[in-house]
RNA sequence: GCGCCCUUAGCUCAGUUGGAUAGAGCACGAGCCUUCUAAGCUCGGGGUCGCAGGUUCGAAUCCUGUAGGGCGCGCCA
C-alpha cells in the first residue's frame, strides 16, 4: 500500500537485473536506496538516491549510473518521466493515472486505508499513566496519556501486536501514608471531628468519599484498632478505590488500558528477588560505597555501604542501589523485574510513556534491561515536556496547597475529550506545549483541531447537498469507486490524491519512529490541500465539486470521499471523532 | 560538577532517520471578496538552522567542543 516501499522494490529489481546483465558488478548492497517524496514538488512525484549510494562499491559516476537505471524505470507503466538530476537523483513523475489508482485504493479501503503490515504481528508493550494510586489525575498527566494510547494505536494500525500496560506503584511507603489518609477519613464518616488534616498525610477531598464507602462496608469494624491491624485491608481499599477513579478519569479521556500490572504483586511473589538472583548470577551485584555526587552534596549525606547493580557496564553513569537500609527493595529493583517480566510474557519491544522529571532515571532501566534479556530486549523511553495550562494567554495559577489544582478531569469537562487529545499531539513529545483553554475551543484557522474536523465536515456537507441537488448520482462507495476519474486533471485535484496516498507511508514512519505528533501534522496538512481546493470554487464556479456536468461531479465526489476517509482514517489513529458538521 | 532534553523567520513550532533552493501557522505588508459550498481568499517581505570545528559526494540532521534555557542527580515512587 506505501507507494514509496512499491518503487524501492522496483528500483531494486533494476539493480538485480543489471547485475545479472553483468553491467553492475554482483551483490550490491541495497540497504541504504531510499524512495522518498522529493523536498521539491517541482522534481516529481518519487525521488530515489539509489545511483549515489551505489556508485562507490559499483565503481560507476553517480550521474551516469543513474541515467543507467532511470533509463529502466521509465518503461515502468506508472512512471510518465524519469529524469536525472543534481549530483545523481532520479526523480519520477507518475502518470495520472497512477493517481487515480490510488484513489481508488482510498475508496476501496476506507478507513482502513494506510494499514500496514511492517509490524508482522511483533508483539509491543507500551505502558504509560502509571501515575501513583494516591490521588486524582491532573492535567500534566494527560500528556502521557494520551502520547501512549495514540501511538499504541498507531502501532497497532501499522501491524504490530499491542498491549497498553498500566503499572501500578502500589507497594512503596506512599500507599501506607494513602491508607492512613483514609482511615482519617473513615472516621470522619462515621461522625468524629477530626479538624485539620495532620503533616504527612493527604488532605485532599477525594478520599472523603471512599471513607464513606468504607464505613458503609464495614460499619465501625475498624474503629479503635491498632494501625497493624487495619493498615493492609485499608491499604487495598484505598488503592482501590484511587484505581477506580483514575480510570474513570482516563476513560473521559478515551484511555483504557488492557493490562494492570501490580508492584506489589511482583515484589511478593518474590519475583523481584529471582531477578536478583540473574544479576547475581551474572556478577552484576556487589556491595559498595557511592561517591556523592560532585558539585551537590546533599546535606544529610554520609557515605553508607549499600547493595549496588553494576549499571555502569551497561552504559549508565553510577552503579544503583537495590535495596533499601531496612532490607526491603528500591523501587529501581523492583522496576528491572517488572521489565523482565515484561519481556518474559513476551515483548521484546516495550515502550515507556514518562514525564519528564524521570528523565534522569532511563540509563539505569535501559541497563537493567539490557542485563536482565541480555541485549534481547528493546527498551524506548518516550520522555514527555511539561505541559503549561493558560486560558487566553494567562498562566493557570496551580498549587496543591492553594486548592488550585486544576485536574484532568476539570480540563477534559471543560474543552472535550478531541481537543485534549489532538492539542496534546501539537508538539513533539520531547518539547514543552502550551495547552491554552481558551484557544483550544476557539473556532478558527489557528486551532489545529477545528481546522481538521472542519475539512471533514465539510466533506460530510458536500454529500449532503448531493444528495439534494443531484439526485441521479450513486454516491455509495461501490459507485464512485466505479465513476470514471479521468476528469480528475487540476494540479490541486492530483496534489490532493498525492498527498492522501502518502498516508500508508506516514504511519509506518511514525510507527518505526515512535511519532505520534507526526499523525496530528500529517492531518493539518491534508485539511489544508482540502480546504485550498475548497477555496478554489468559491472564486470560480467550475472548480466546484458539484458541478452541472454529472461525470465531472461524479468524480470530484469519489475525491471528497477519499479525502473524509483519510481524515476519519488519521483522527482514528488518535481517538478523536470526526464530526459531519460544525456548530 | 555530571547526565538527559531543548535552541530553526518577529512569535509558536515542523523538518520524512544524511539529500537538491530549510517549511507551516500566527504576526507584518499589499491587493481581492461583501458571497455563499458558514466562520474569508490570493500574493509578498522575512533565516549565518545558538556558536566553532570535524566526518563525506552532500549536514538543521551524525561526532567533538562551547554558550544559553529546562529537567534530574545515594534507601520517594
Amino acid at each position: 500500500m506505501n507507494l514509496f516501499r512499491d518503487f524501492q522494490y522496483e528500483i531494486i529489481k533494476v539493480i538485480e537485473d543489471l547485475e545479472q546483465e553483468g553491467l553492475l558488478p554482483r551483490g550490491l548492497d541495497t540497504a541504504r536506496v531510499a524512495c522518498e517524496p522529493p523536498r521539491e514538488a517541482a522534481y516529481g512525484d518519487v525521488t530515489t538516491n539509489v545511483a549515489m549510494v551505489l556508485a562507490k562499491p559499483a565503481q560507476r559516476n553517480p550521474r551516469e549510473l543513474a541515467a543507467l537505471v532511470a533509463e529502466r524505470l521509465g518503461i515502468h507503466h506508472a512512471v510518465e518521466k524519469a529524469i536525472v538530476a543534481g549530483p545523481g537523483f532520479i526523480n519520477l513523475t507518475l502518470a495520472r493515472t497512477f493517481w487515480h489508482g490510488r484513489l481508488r485504493d482510498v475508496v476501496e479501503a476506507g478507513t482502513a486505508y494506510g494499514d500496514s503490515t511492517v509490524g508482522a504481528g511483533r508483539e509491543v508493550n507500551v505502558e504509560y499513566v502509571s501515575a501513583n494510586p494516591t490521588g486524582p489525575m491532573h492535567v500534566g498527566h494527560a500528556r502521557g496519556a494520551v502520547v501512549g494510547d495514540v501511538l499504541a494505536a498507531l502501532l497497532a494500525k501499522a501491524g504490530f501486536d499491542v498491549t497498553k500496560e498500566y503499572y501500578v506503584n502500589d507497594a512503596g511507603a506512599q500507599v501506607d501514608v494513602l491508607a492512613r489518609s483514609l482511615h482519617l477519613r473513615y472516621r470522619e464518616a462515621l461522625g468524629e471531628t477530626i479538624g485539620a488534616v495532620p503533616e504527612g498525610l493527604y488532605p485532599g477531598e477525594y478520599l472523603k468519599e471512599a471513607g464513606h464507602a468504607l464505613a458503609r462496608r464495614d460499619g465501625e469494624k475498624w474503629l479503635g484498632e491498632p494501625e497493624d491491624v487495619w493498615l493492609a485491608p485499608l491499604r487495598a481499599f484505598a488503592i482501590d478505590a484511587m484505581m477506580t477513579m483514575i480510570c474513570d478519569d482516563l476513560a473521559a479521556l478515551g484511555v483504557v488500558h488492557d493490562v494492570f500490572s501490580s508492584e506489589r504483586a511482583l515484589v511478593e511473589s518474590g519475583r523481584v528477588d529471582e531477578a536478583f538472583r540473574l544479576l547475581e548470577d551474572r556478577g552484576l551485584i556487589y556491595t559498595g560505597v557511592l561517591d556523592p555526587p560532585k558539585g551537590m552534596t546533599p546535606e544529610d549525606w554520609e557515605p553508607r555501604p549499600q547493595t549496588l547493580f553494576r549499571s555502569t557496564e551497561f552504559g549508565d553513569d553510577v552503579d544503583r542501589p537495590l535495596r533499601k537500609s531496612d532490607g526491603t527493595w528500591t523501587y529501581f529493583a523492583s522496576d528491572a523485574a517488572y521489565h523482565l517480566d515484561k519481556f518474559r510474557r513476551g515483548f521484546a519491544i516495550m515502550i515507556d510513556v514518562w514525564g519528564a522529571d524521570h528523565g534522569g532515571y532511563v540509563k539505569r532501566v535501559a541497563a537493567a534491561v539490557n542485563a536482565l534479556t541480555e541485549g534481547k530486549g528493546a527498551l524506548d523511553v518516550k520522555l514527555c515536556q511539561l505541559v503549561s495550562l493558560l486560558d487566553a494567554g494567562e498562566p493557570v495559577k496551580m498549587s496543591k496547597r492553594a486548592g488550585t489544582f486544576v485536574t484532568l478531569k476539570e480540563v477534559v469537562d471543560e474543552v472535550g475529550k478531541d481537543v485534549v487529545r489532538f492539542i496534546m499531539l501539537t508538539r513533539s513529545n520531547d518539547a514543552t506545549l502550551d495547552f491554552d483553554l481558551r484557544k483550544a475551543v476557539e473556532q478558527t484557522r489557528d486551532n489545529p483541531v477545528f481546522y481538521v474536523q472542519y475539512a471533514h465536515a465539510r466533506a460530510c456537507s458536500v454529500f449532503r447537498n448531493a444528495a439534494t441537488e443531484m439526485p441521479n448520482i450513486a454516491t455509495d462507495d461501490s459507485s464512485l469507486l466505479n465513476v470514471s476519474l479521468d476528469s480528475l486533471t487540476a494540479v490541486e485535484e492530483i496534489d490532493l490524491i498525492r498527498l492522501m496516498a502518502g498516508w500508508p507511508r506516514i504511519v509506518e514512519g511514525a510507527a518505526e519512529a515512535h511519532e505520534p505528533h507526526r499523525i496530528a501534522y500529517y492531518l493539518q496538512e491534508l485539511a489544508a490541500a482540502f480546504h485550498g481546493l475548497w477555496n478554489k470554487g468559491n472564486a470560480d464556479s467550475d472548480a466546484r465539486f458539484l458541478v452541472a456536468d454529472e461525470a465531472r461531479a461524479a468524480a470530484r465526489l469519489a475525491l471528497v470521499r477519499g479525502l473524509q476517509l483519510v481524515i476519519a482514517s488519521g483522527l482514528q489513529v488518535l481517538g478523536v471523532k470526526p464530526v459531519e458538521e460544525m456548530h
